[in-house]
DNA sequence: TAATAGTTAAATACGGTATATCGCTATGAG
DNA sequence: CTCATAGCGATATACCGTATTTAACTATTA
């Protein structure tokens, strides 16, 4: 290196925008999970000092808001079957599998209102599928319950897999694995059911879990709706 | 101060456990959130080194699955009523009041699988009231829809209380509330359910909305149990 | 064209975090 | 009374989010 060098034409920085900045994010958290997610890294990803986020987003929680409301262009179906039942389920199910596909997702789940574009868009097709079935209260009682039993389904489901891929055992020996810990409580007596249950549960899979409980939650929805409250 | 000063005899440390460490940790959690648990910070309101937590506990995970499982004496019932649709009813509902009391709760409700002593008690207690009901496996996915019913509901109730208490607003002048951008969302006219639904929905008694969507799911558990699959 | 104002990026700084490592010290055993 | 040891605290490392300052470049005006 001389001073003859001709020295680099200084790299004329990339324009920036939310959209990139949520999708390097979005990234990094698919990755190596929510708590990869630094505004250095996403930063770096992009060839910017940490503070040229702050242009366009102010502070870490509002960026991952962005980043729920982006996933729920993948919630949203490219078009809508007809029957409500089929709507809640179907969204339901996509709620899931964008989550299994970011499974940051579960540690965002309904800890915030989500008032983005596209989960006001997703909210929209929910309630117009259920629009003039019962009174609008009904209507909003069944949409909440629904998402609520998913919410925390799915929740549950990420919690359970992570848990498995940790001990890097099935649910199955799970008991084994979990350090004598659990072991040692079941073995205590003091928790006949629960040991029952684990001996003899049968192991099912996640989904059909999942499909089976929320037929159930339709079922009581549907017979809500039937029969709107005097 | 010189050298001839007698130093201050030193304090005999008071002896610590996890209880006190945990206990201490629940009352920062209660008065600052989770974000106000720091490691620091509880080891400080013991008059203790950060350091020497780690003698009792291994990683800060841990303390927050030790708080959840502390947290779970307040949901086991004293006494146990008969009728497994009330046991399932009180659960939740003790469930939701805990988590009312410690709102960090709501962070952490279904993140993790909870496998403490006092969760397994709840989760011992529940099973043993539906043990029997119908074949095991419809049990355990009764328990299972029941509880992520509640979680989700209560994670969303939480949520909603989160952000009314930031922007100072009931609900319904919510809309208008969160920055003009929810508002002009909706007079965009793109989404006329949702508008409607904030328009003419009636404000409804947070507990009254979750017991509701909570008699629900039951309803549809006590089907499938009255009638157990071929 | 020169100078200046305004905008934007970068660097630095601050106060915090979890946790690894390690030297000291006080306690109890012999 | 000495010595081994366990437990504690100080220190060190590597981050973090974000405020503030500084530098660089652009555009405008004289």
């Amino acid at each position: 290196m001389t001073v003859w060098d001709r020295p680099e034409p200084p790299t004329r920085p990339v324009p920036l925008d939310r959209e990139r900045i949520v999708a390097a994010a979005i990234a990094l958290a698919d990755e190596g999970g929510l708590e990869a997610v630094s505004l250095r890294k996403v930063a770096a990803r992009l060839d910017a000092g940490p503070m040229r986020l702050y242009g366009y987003i102010s502070t870490k929680e509002e960026l991952f808001d962005l980043m729920v409301d982006e996933v729920h262009t993948e919630i949203l179906p490219a078009e809508q079957p007809g029957d409500w039942r089929e709507v809640l389920r179907t969204r339901a199910h996509r709620t899931r599998q964008a989550t299994l596909r970011h499974e940051w997702l579960a540690d965002l789940l309904g800890g915030r209102p989500t008032l983005g574009p596209n989960a006001l868009a997703v909210t929209e097709a929910t309630l117009a599928a259920l629009d003039g079935l019962a009174d609008l209260d009904t209507v909003l009682r069944a949409v909440e319950t629904v998402s609520a039993y998913f919410t925390g389904a799915i929740r549950r489901e990420i919690a359970n897999l992570r848990a498995e891929r940790a001990t890097g055992l099935s649910k199955r020996d799970w008991q084994r694995a979990s350090g004598p810990h659990v072991m040692r409580m079941l073995a205590t007596g003091r928790f006949p059911a629960l040991a029952k249950a684990v001996h003899d549960g049968t192991e099912m899979d996640a989904e059909a879990s999942f499909a089976t409980g929320l037929d159930w939650v339709l079922d009581a929805v549907a017979a809500k709706l039937a029969r709107p409250p005097a």
